[in-house]
DNA sequence: GAAGAAATGTGAGCAGCGCTCTTGATTTTC
DNA sequence: GAAAATCAAGAGCGCTGCTCACATTTCTTC
């Protein structure tokens, strides 16, 4: 059904409208990745059965593999998928605020994290847990999308920097000769292609991210046992997160 | 073999010279954990398998459920076997170092933590790294031997706080009324009784305490991507951690 | 439109897994 | 020595990832 179009049969499929046979293939890639969605926030990565995605979508076991080159390959796209997730809802969060609000972007970001990663526990646990079984994930496919969120708390160190905003390193324990070496050489990278950074604030600013995402574990993951007020803490550690990368008023 | 001690057979087994039965069954017991180690080390948890196992002890697949209840209990006494590992490479090297010298216990356990953890990563996985496959660690069995390198902190904050080395909260970006909110109720914890701790300091202890473990999480999961000098920039980071709960003189 | 090529669905099958149960042998207890 | 507990061994169930041969359907090319 449907074939009123311009009858330009054979020679060229030029992406606009497809085949039936094409068309079918996107839906049922779709379909995959919709279901192994569910079971993996259901269940977690760990237990999810490419057999039971296909028993799911009603196709025989085998028939999946027409679809999905093997289980890791899927782990991979959910990989990707959630990556996305993830930058969209923190990107979001993170715009809506004002920027010149240094510490409401922050703010908004690590809230942001937390919140999807409170909400999508499985997907947290498959970017920023121990890696799956045995499994490395394909540098390419994944770090690419995986720096988005990176970036957002690279541009806010920028805008510190420009803005006179950024704490005295020494107060945060950073000696400046150490951090060049540690991190000097990362600023080559393509990632802070026409950025002005030195070491320190990169420093400060890996330092800042480190204490965020190990808020956020240490919720997700309960590493810190029953907690009274899970959130009233993270405003806590939050804060100190903040402290480390830019500060209320100007300085010097 | 052996056999030259008080000859009383039968009756009571005190526990001091058993029956064959029983010592053989401690060996294999024993034999099952260090080849469960052995797996767990060179291919991680989510591949570790008791039919493998059986396997490398010769024993026929069905034979291990003599021993283990199931897979789940294996991984339960993984975990308290890597805790107590942990717990003493730590204690080990924090006992080291002179009591007065507080930045350098800090220094030391966050070394050890580091080391242990990138000599054992998939040992570290279990225990900070995502909950493993649908299991719910049983909080009797772990819970109690997780605590031991807390207490250290704990300790080390106490001493902080005896020795008026502890930093003003304000510099860390901590509030007192937010930290009394979020971490007050926890000082009522078995865990605290004794110490005197105010939920100031609790909080900064945790705050440097999930920055150290964020820093050893980062490393040893790679969640930066290639970091040129990884050891450069954790001494960075531990510096930081270190800042957030003791200064290296006395204030007020 | 017919014919060949490519993509897709189906079912059987292999090896591995966790785990249960039965059967027969060994050790411990009484 | 008899009864009870312990253990080794094997068969078996249902699940997994993945491969292969085969039939069917769609796309491409003449």
């Amino acid at each position: 059904m449907d074939t009123s179009r311009r009858g330009d049969e054979a020679s060229e499929t030029p992406a606009a409208d497809l085949g039936k046979r094409a068309r079918h293939r996107i839906a049922v890639e779709a379909d995959i990745l919709r279901v192994a969605r569910r079971h993996l926030a259901s269940e977690g990565a760990a237990s999810l059965s490419l057999r039971a995605v296909a028993r799911d979508l009603g196709m025989v076991s085998s028939g999946i593999y027409r679809y999905v080159e093997s289980r890791d390959e899927l782990l991979t796209r959910l990989i990707v998928d959630s990556y996305t997730s993830l930058a969209e809802a923190v990107r979001t969060a993170h715009d809506a605020v004002p920027p010149d609000d240094l510490g409401g972007r922050w703010s908004a970001l690590g809230h942001a994290l937390r919140t999807w990663a409170l909400e999508h526990p499985h997907d947290f646990a498959l970017l920023y847990g121990s890696p799956v079984p045995d499994y490395e994930a394909p540098a390419e496919r994944t770090t690419e999308v995986g720096t988005a969120v990176v970036a957002l708390l690279i541009a806010l160190v920028e805008d510190a920097r420009v803005a006179g905003r950024v704490p005295d390193p020494a107060d945060a324990g950073i000696d400046a000769s150490r951090a060049s070496a540690a991190v000097g050489p990362m600023l080559d990278d393509a990632m802070f292609a026409g950025t002005d950074l030195d070491p320190v604030m990169l420093a400060q600013g890996i330092t800042a991210w480190t204490l965020l995402l190990g808020a956020v574990t240490s919720e997700v993951f309960s590493q810190l046992g029953p907690v009274p007020d899970s959130a009233a803490l993270f405003e806590v550690l939050l804060a100190a997160s903040s402290r480390l990368i830019v500060i209320s008023s100007p300085a010097r």
